[in-house]
DNA sequence: AGGTCAAAGTGAACGGTGTTCACAAAATGA
DNA sequence: TCATTTTGTGAACACCGTTCACTTTGACCT
């Protein structure tokens, strides 16, 4: 073990392999899976297609690769949002609404990220697996940010942790979903009372903490 | 215009496009947008694959049918629960999870009624078209029921109504996107404070309109 | 240096997909 | 009965992911 420098065989490796992840980055970022072949990347790196089948086992491991990175960018903002020093409420607002621009940015990162996780793999080791994975990860920081909320005396007291943050997520990555898919979705701008998009992403962040906080009198 | 009676022929025709959509849609609702391909629908039907070209004149047109037809079930259903009379609290919150129970029935159908929309057809007619779509319909019946909502002095008066249902209808949707892509998706029955599937849906929608409802004193 | 051996890269093929097109069969209308 | 339109077909095209036997390459050891 005393290798610790990478091989120049090592080097070639990772930049061929580097230089395929470029490659489907780039197609997979304009046209989506839909537009991404392997056939297409092999053009365009020069290979055969073949050859891409000595570094990923699959297009599906290729892809999973580019979503796995993808999100972990997302979790990297995320993190950065919510690590500044700043009132809890204008915080959480921020962390969200930060989370759906990301998000979008990347339409078919995000999207694809979600889709196509069905029923697969073996089915019990299903706490541990998520947890690492930074869409896990992106979760857990959700679920710290309502803790604090909740302990705080922000939130109401009476919410449960873990099902709060998933309500949130929940909501959070819905309207991400809509403008994905949508990509005009508020469609609002050019009406009475119109928004624009990241105007309508804070006024969602708004309402999501607003069904969270503590509110006078409401003893049911 | 005499014949508002059907020719033979005409029945005929469309006794085999609705054999064509009924194969489709057996095989879509158990596999997805995946596992369904032209031939595999003219070998259950037993009919050549080019024959269901004088049908249908792609497989994405024959999907949009699908996805149609599933959004006008779902339009139904939710338009009986908005129906009924019962106090608004309650209509709306029964609405709401009405909504994501029909959605993820079938799964497959929810998310391909999404997915699959991005950047094609003439720019222009949006608004008109959107309106004729089942998916248009969907979203005018929680406009009104947001609408209803301000007007009856449930939900606070600074609301703007169309964004504000935008607003629920992306955290509806994301919820329902949620559990159709990750099928078990609150997992949170068999840990402490845990929630069957139909328990959090409720949780999700009371948290919903609680975001809209009047508190006492929250003077900005 | 020469020889060995694993890794990298290739071309051709397999089975699958959506779609088209020239053509045959059948139903329709006169 | 004949002409015309509709319905159905088989073969092909161009693409897809993937595999496999094969050659080339490069590193390592004597």
């Amino acid at each position: 073990m005393q290798d610790s420098e990478i091989s120049p065989a090592e080097r070639r490796r990772l930049r061929v392999r580097g230089a395929i992840l470029d490659a489907a980055e780039k197609v997979f970022a304009e046209e989506g899976e839909a537009g991404l072949s392997i056939r297409r990347i092999a053009d365009e790196i020069d290979y055969s297609p073949a050859a891409i089948y000595k570094y990923f086992s699959s297009k599906d491991d290729l892809v999973d690769v580019l979503k796995e990175s993808f999100f972990g960018r997302l979790l990297g903002t995320v993190h950065e949002i919510i690590d500044r020093r700043e009132p809890f409420s204008a915080r959480a607002r921020r962390c969200m609404a930060g989370y759906v621009r990301i998000a979008i940015e990347k339409p078919h990162h995000y999207v694809a990220a979600f889709t196509g996780v069905r029923a697969d793999d073996e089915a019990p080791s299903d706490a541990q697996a998520f947890d690492d994975t930074n869409k896990g990860r992106a979760f857990s920081v959700l679920t710290d940010m309502v803790s604090e909320g909740i302990e705080g005396g922000h939130f109401r007291p009476e919410l449960d942790t873990v099902n709060t943050a998933k309500s949130v997520w929940a909501s959070i990555h819905g309207l991400a979903m809509m403008i994905a898919h949508l990509p005009d979705f508020p469609a609002t701008a050019s009406m009475p009372g119109g928004m624009s998009q990241a105007e309508f992403i804070d006024f969602h962040a708004d309402l999501i903490v607003r069904s969270l906080e503590k509110q006078s009198g409401v003893a049911a």
